[in-house]
DNA sequence: CGCGACTTTGAGGAATTTCAATAGGCGTGG
DNA sequence: CCACGCCTATTGAAATTCCTCAAAGTCGCG
């Protein structure tokens, strides 16, 4: 967990290791949809290795160049923008059988940062080849651009809690769109979801400092809702919280991609 | 600019008319990149037809059925999501040029609603068939998740906006963004861009109550780096805004998408 | 034990919202 | 042409939310 340099040098990542597609461990899960072994075969081709970063490796940096596209396979990260004095905004949390890089300009510049927050094992693809891909394997090509839709009403979301939900119901929000992806991806256990975030990263994702970041989840805890201790996100009352969050339908992430 | 129906029904759109891409209005824009004849010819099969919608015109309400993909050929529309208690955000404006419609899920349920803010032209493409463009056209099909990749870029910079931005940075960095926008679609006349845009919109982007928007917009009038008339806005000082901003390099929108 | 990273708390102050009221602009009908 | 209604912009003041500052407290780990 620790012997990884904190800052990952381009090139070649960390640690390479070769997996079938098929024994994926995003495979099987249900929230994926799953695939052919033709289709498998041919993501192969493009599939440049996996790599393990260490918890707290800055896998991307904003402004480089990157030559690569993931799929998480394992571990929480975050993609967050700096501004020039300084302030952090966190993106989004980033969890298994998450893609990133399409929001990468074609220049290969990297518009944001990408940061794992736990040990972190990705799936390496040749940005490249990326143009191959639509040349060879249309139905492909037309998950990606579905996979890249669905991030937008993502984001769309996002805004919508920025701008026009209050502390405590943003807070909610988050805490439970965190809880219920964890769920989708088989990282919780009887309503707790272990959770290396810290009210700092909180803080930036949600845009408040990070004392009223903790006086908001103080709050939470008294109201018997969720439960925070060290690394340990227990929800008490799912429906209670998603009540305080204003939770609405369309915020629900509807599944069903390919887990490639 | 009026005879058009405050609510145009799902089916085919108020007004029709049937352009050749070559002279689409877009196609004159230093700002988009010119497209093959074939390529265009291509995209042609796919065309619906043109539609008109009058100013304040409902184009597509959040939750319905939408079986269309829009390219804004003229006018500002706003896209936006409200809560059940009645609070709206708007996620963007939108000017000619713009691509809608990939933000809706696959079952074609619209998650945002896209309203006329003044008399809006649209090229209306069939979400229907919009499988085979990868299947047909693999070039066309990577410039989609280009678009859409593109898209994800702007919504990451108005998160960081509405994240860390306080009430003047993230009002100047609205405004200056809009004014540049009108400006790559030549909008813009000596500094002067059109704008049909009130102040309660304005704060429904910002995430700000109305008051406070006014007072902010009036303040960087005072300072002279903007002038705000009836449906008018003008450009005094951009370095001065774009300071006041906090602009960041990556906030520019790097262009040359095609036109269709 | 002591350091470092993270969490918690109190208090004053700044930013922002809400409430309430006024003013301006523009189109319609009288 | 004027009055009226409607939408938009403006303003002042009180109420809240949220931020900053400062200081302690907790926890894991070497």
């Amino acid at each position: 967990m620790s012997e990884t340099a904190e800052r990952v040098p381009r090139g070649l990542p960390a640690a390479f290791r070769q997996y079938e597609c098929g024994s994926c461990p995003l495979s099987t899960l249900k929230f994926f949809r799953p695939v052919s072994d033709e289709q498998a075969a041919f993501v192969r081709r493009f599939k440049r290795g996996e790599a393990l970063f260490a918890a707290g490796a800055l896998i991307l940096r904003e402004g480089e160049k990157s030559n690569s596209l993931y799929t998480v396979l394992q571990g929480w990260g975050i993609r967050s923008k700096v501004l020039s004095d300084g302030r952090r905004q966190i993106l989004n949390f980033v969890m298994p059988g998450d893609f990133i890089g399409l929001q990468t300009s074609v220049f290969g510049e990297a518009e944001h940062s990408l940061e794992a927050l736990t040990e972190m094992r990705v799936c390496v693809f040749d940005r490249e080849r990326f143009w191959e891909v639509y040349e060879n394997n249309a139905e492909l090509g037309y998950e990606l651009t579905w996979i890249a839709a669905r991030e937008l009403q993502v984001l769309d979301i996002s805004i919508v809690s920025l701008g026009q939900r209050n502390a405590l119901e943003r807070t909610a929000h988050l805490l439970l769109d965190l809880f219920r992806r964890g769920c989708q991806r088989g990282l919780t256990e009887n309503g707790r979801l272990p959770f290396p975030v810290t009210q700092q990263h909180l803080a930036d994702a949600l845009g408040m400092s990070l004392v009223h970041t903790n006086k908001t989840l103080r709050r939470l805890q008294e109201l018997g809702v969720i439960r925070l201790r060290s690394r340990d996100f227990h929800l008490l009352d799912e429906p209670r919280l998603a009540e305080i969050a204003r939770w609405e339908e369309g915020d629900e992430e509807e599944g069903r991609r390919p887990y490639l």
